[in-house]
DNA sequence: TTGAAAGCGCTAACAA
DNA sequence: TTGTTAGCGCTTTCAA
C-alpha cells in the first residue's frame, strides 16, 4: 500500500513503464483507451508519483527557497504571503530559510551545501557584503532582493530608496515642519537599506536648506517597534524636540507613535510621522500611518521572472531593476 | 565544474565511493588519512551532495512542511517563524503551504498528490472537515494544529479555547461590565475555533447571570482589522451599545480600537476589549491590547515531537495535546 | 503510439 | 576499515 511504484502501475495495466509515465505526466500522444486503463489501474492502487525519484531523474526540483533574516516581521511576512502565491502559479514551491540577520546564516544560503535542493534562491541580504554575495556558487540560480549594492554577476530587485526617502521626507517639508528626525536606522552596522534612506532624508533636507541636526537621527537597536519606542522616549526625556520624523520602516514608526503618545505629543499637529513598507497594519494604527509603499507584488513577480530565466539557462550579466514605489498619505502625515 | 560526482571524488581520491560517502556523511570508522585525503578530493573538485539522489536512496527528505491560510495574518506568521526555528534546530528545512482557507487546497494538504517529497506535515486547517481530515492518506506523518475536532487519527496540539474565552470574558465582568459583545467570528462558516471561543463567552456570561444580547454578537466578513473595524462601525451606527468587547482575535480587536475612537468611545473607559493571540503588534496598539497569549513556543515544540515519533515509525492512535495559555492585561482592558 | 533499458547520484547490505 | 554492487523510482533516448 505504502509503496506503489510505477512498475506496479504498469504490471497491473499491462504496459510499459513508459506509457504509464506518460499519462502520469499528461503527455499528449496516448491513444484514449490505453489513458483509462492506465488510469484505472492508478485509482486502484493509489499510486502516487515519488517526488524525489522525479526529481533525481529531472534535475529539476519543482522548489524555490526564500531567504530573509525573520517572518516574524511584518513586510516578510506580507512579502512571503504574494512570493508564495505567485510561486505555486508558476507551479513552484517555497522553502522558508530564515537567517536572523547573521552573517553565517547568509553565508550559508548563498553557498548552498547540498545540491539539487531548490532550483532557485530569492535572498534578501542584511548584513552580507556584496563583494561575498559576488563569490557565490554559481550552479544555483539567485536572486538578490532589496537595496544592498548587488555584485554585477547577480540579478536583483529593488527599490530606489534614496528617491522614496526624499519624497517621504519632501512631504514634511510640506507640511511645513523644519525640525524632521530619522528614526530606526540600526545603531552599528548600518544595512545599506538604511543608509540610503538615510541619505535621501539628508538629500532632501538640505535642498530645502534645512539643515540636518545629528540629534534628530536616531537610531535604534534593532527593528522593532519596543526598540524604536524606547529609543524615541530617551530622544525626549533628552529634551529633543522634532515636528516631523521619518521612520526607517512602519516598525519604527508604530514605537514612535506610541512613545509620542505617552509624552502627550499628538500626531500629526506636533508631530508628523512618515513610516516605510505600508504593512497592512499601517491602515490601523492610531493615527493610520503615512508611509512608503513599495510595489510588493512587482517586485515578486520581477524576482520570480529573472529567476525563472536563469533556471532556463539565461547566464548574462546581473541585471538590476527598479521597482516603483508610492507614497501612502494617511492621518499621521497628512497632505498638505 | 556543475555536476561533480560522488563518483569522481572516489577516482581522484583513488578509495571506492563508500568512502567518500562515510566521509561526506561524518560516520566516524573512517581512517584519518582516508579521510583527509578524500576531504582534499572534495575541496578540489567543489563537490557537495545531491539532495535529490540521497533522498531517492534513503527515502527521507528532511523537509516539513507547514501548512495554513495564510502568512501574512500576524499569527501565523509569528508561527512559522517559530516552527521554522524549532525545524531548523532539529534538522528539517521547512515548505511553507498556503491554503487561503479554501477547502480544495486544504484537500491538497491532506492528500499529498505526491509521494516523498515531505517527511512530515504541520497542517492548521480552517475550514476542513475532521471526518475528510480523517480519510487522509496514512503514508505522510501528520500532525494538526488548531481546535478543529481532530479525528482520533491524528495527533493534534491545540490550546484550550473555551477556557481562555471564558477567562478574557471574566476579565471583563471583574471590570464590572455587562454589555459585553464578541466581535470577528465569520458570518457563515463559523470555523471551529470562533466557535469555541463563543461558546466559553456565553459560558462566561452564564454563569455570571448576564443574558447574552444577540446584537452584540458580531461577526465580521474575513479574519482582518479592516472588516472587524467595518463590522463594528455598522454595529454602532446601529445603535448598539456595549461596554465590553471579547475579540476573535488581535486583527479584530485592533479594527475594533480603529472603530470606537471614530466614534468618539474610549478604551477601556467606555468601551474595555480583549484580543487574541498576543502578536507582537499588541503591545504597540493605542491603548495596548489585553489579549489571550497561546504558548505558541510549546505548541511548536510539542507538534514537531509528535511529527518526529511518527516519522520514526510510531503508528498509535493520535495523541491530542493541550498547551497553556495566559492573559496579557494591558492597556485596554486593565486589571480590575 | 508504445516498449526496453540505460541512467540520474547516492546509500547500504554484503564482502573482502 | 574499505570495496562492490544492487537498488531507490522515475525519465528519456532509442527502437520497434
Amino acid at each position: 500500500m505504502a509503496n506503489v511504484r510505477l512498475q506496479d502501475v504498469a504490471d497491473l495495466a499491462g504496459v510499459s513503464m513508459k506509457t504509464v509515465s506518460n499519462v502520469v505526466r499528461a503527455y499528449p500522444h496516448v491513444s484514449p483507451q490505453m489513458r483509462s486503463r492506465v488510469e484505472s489501474a492508478i485509482a486502484e492502487l493509489g499510486y502516487r508519483p515519488n517526488a524525489s525519484a522525479r526529481r533525481l531523474a529531472t534535475g529539476r526540483t519543482g522548489m524555490l527557497s526564500l531567504a530573509f533574516s525573520d517572518v516574524g516581521l511584518p513586510y516578510f511576512a506580507e512579502l512571503a504571503r504574494i512570493i508564495a502565491h505567485q510561486a505555486t502559479e508558476r507551479g513552484y514551491r517555497l522553502l522558508l530559510e530564515q537567517t536572523d540577520g547573521t552573517l553565517e546564516s547568509e553565508r550559508a544560503i548563498v553557498s548552498t551545501r547540498e545540491a539539487g535542493l531548490v532550483d532557485g534562491v530569492i535572498f534578501q541580504p542584511s548584513r552580507m557584503p556584496s563583494v561575498e554575495i559576488a563569490k557565490h556558487r554559481e550552479d544555483v540560480p539567485l536572486v538578490l532582493l532589496g537595496e544592498g549594492p548587488a555584485p554585477l554577476s547577480v540579478d536583483h530587485v529593488m527599490m530606489d530608496n534614496e528617491a522614496a526617502a526624499i519624497e517621504a521626507t519632501n512631504h514634511l517639508l510640506a507640511l511645513g515642519r523644519r525640525r524632521i528626525g530619522f528614526l530606526g536606522h540600526e545603531e552599528f552596522h548600518q544595512s545599506v537599506t538604511s543608509m540610503q534612506r538615510l541619505t535621501g532624508y539628508q538629500i532632501a533636507l538640505d535642498a530645502a536648506g534645512v539643515s540636518v541636526d545629528m540629534s534628530l537621527v536616531i537610531p535604534s537597536a534593532a527593528i522593532r517597534a519596543k526598540d524604536a519606542a524606547d529609543a524615541v522616549r530617551r530622544a525626549l526625556e533628552d529634551g529633543r524636540r522634532f515636528d516631523g520624523l521619518v521612520c526607517r520602516d512602519d516598525l519604527a514608526a508604530i514605537g514612535a507613535l506610541r512613545a509620542l503618545h505617552e509624552h502627550g505629543l499628538r500626531v500629526p499637529e506636533d508631530v508628523a510621522v512618515v513610516g516605510w513598507d505600508d504593512i497592512s497594519m499601517a491602515s490601523f494604527t492610531h493615527p493610520s500611518l503615512t508611509t512608503v509603499a513599495p510595489d510588493t507584488a512587482r517586485i515578486a513577480a520581477t524576482a520570480l521572472d529573472m529567476l525563472e530565466e536563469r533556471i532556463g539557462g539565461y547566464s548574462g550579466l546581473g541585471r538590476h531593476r527598479i521597482v516603483g514605489h508610492s507614497l501612502m498619505v494617511r492621518e499621521s502625515a497628512p497632505a498638505s
